[in-house]
DNA sequence: CGGGTTTGACCGGCGC
DNA sequence: GCGCCGGTCAAACCCG
């Protein structure tokens, strides 16, 4: 499980994942998870990333692009599969401080 | 019983 | 060439 006794707080985004692994990264100081898409021939994977100190700072990297529709449509939470491009290689989110300012 | 989850180990690539 | 890091897979266990 999760060390720290903390219960990290993955953003769901309408797909399905299956977590594969879970690795510290030093190099950065930060705990990794791997997450795969669950769908046919979906290759898209996501990455979990979130300081051990600081579990509330979550950063999810998408890797590839979803070539199904979403298993699940989620009821106002996100904005994404909008008017958003679903044909990126690359998607960088990150969560936490979002009262950075106030 | 099945699926999902977790941990460890292994492999590949890159750097020096 | 070796060492190190990152990433992936497999097995076992638990829960529904």
């Amino acid at each position: 499980m999760d060390q720290g006794g903390y219960r990290l707080e993955l953003p769901e985004d309408g797909y399905e994942w299956r977590k594969y692994g879970q690795k510290f990264i030093k190099n950065i100081g930060k705990m990794r998870s791997y997450f795969k898409c669950q769908r046919s021939s979906c290759s898209a994977k996501k990455r979990a990333e979130w300081s051990t100190s600081e579990p509330n700072n979550l950063k999810v990297v998408y890797k590839g692009v979803h070539n199904h529709a979403l298993p699940a449509s989620e009821s106002g939470s996100s904005q994404l599969g909008t008017s958003n491009a679903n044909q990126y290689d690359l998607l960088t989110q990150v969560f936490g401080d979002r009262s950075t300012a106030h």
